[in-house]
DNA sequence: TGAAATCTACGAAATATTTCGTATACTTAA
DNA sequence: TTAAGTATACGAAATATTTCGTAGATTTCA
């Protein structure tokens, strides 16, 4: 089985990352132009992130058309528990409980989704 | 009143305000004894980086004594707000929930601190 | 067809972060 | 009082990350 790298994340690698995760496999324009909405970047920079990011073994590239196509090669589970171990040790101490408390005081949960949170700590509990 | 800066903290600094904030104020050798227990770092490494981090104002230090002596100026509680923050918008594209799982599921978390996690539910719930 | 547009490859500059060596000041203890 | 030990200051090297310009290949379309 192929050894699983430490996955340490990069700021610009994130946000190519998440663009992949919500759109599906794209083009570095694809990719650029989404990118830009949020802060202004060349294409070749883009374009050269992403062939960095391919040798690191972060994407997929589809080269047989002349567009290339990449799409992530780490599940968004996988990068998300690892960013959240990592902060979870680095700035919490280990403690899961004070990170839960500081997400759940940033941003505004739905009923529904504490539904889910509560089901959840039943299910842990339960073992 | 001062104006905030974005709070952007590095690894390094992240792991000298952690062992600041645990040990109290402390002096240059203290922080570097602690930070090898991790990571072999050089004495003036660490001098550097807290000089640094002086300078951008992330520590205070108090130079009256011939060993000075620096304390965090951020506490724990707004970095720790600054970083979930950030990990949900970059990582988890809002989804407080998503990274309640996450975290729930990267850690144990005891039958008491699950508690204080089910109140702060119904405090929310409660609004 | 051939000029314009668009694409990839790639070196290298620009920037940010981390590490270290050396100079010099102060303290300690023999 | 002076040598050894320990401190800070600071420039600069080392490394990591991000950005960009240019060359050359492929596609498009008038």
């Amino acid at each position: 089985m192929a050894k699983r790298r430490n996955l340490r994340l990069t700021d610009r690698e994130l946000t190519i990352l998440r663009i992949l995760w919500d759109n599906g496999p794209s083009t570095v324009r694809q990719v650029n132009e989404a990118m830009n909405k949020d802060q202004d970047t060349g294409y070749t920079t883009t374009l050269k992130l992403m062939q960095i990011m391919t040798d690191k073994g972060l994407l997929r590239r589809d080269d047989s058309q002349f567009k290339h196509i990449y799409k992530p090669a780490v599940t968004e589970e996988k990068a998300q528990k690892q960013l959240v171990g990592d902060l979870l040790e680095k700035a919490f101490s280990g403690s899961a409980e004070k990170l839960v408390m500081r997400a759940l005081s940033a941003k505004k949960v739905s009923a529904k989704e504490m539904e889910k949170i509560r089901k959840m700590l039943d299910e842990i509990e339960g073992d």
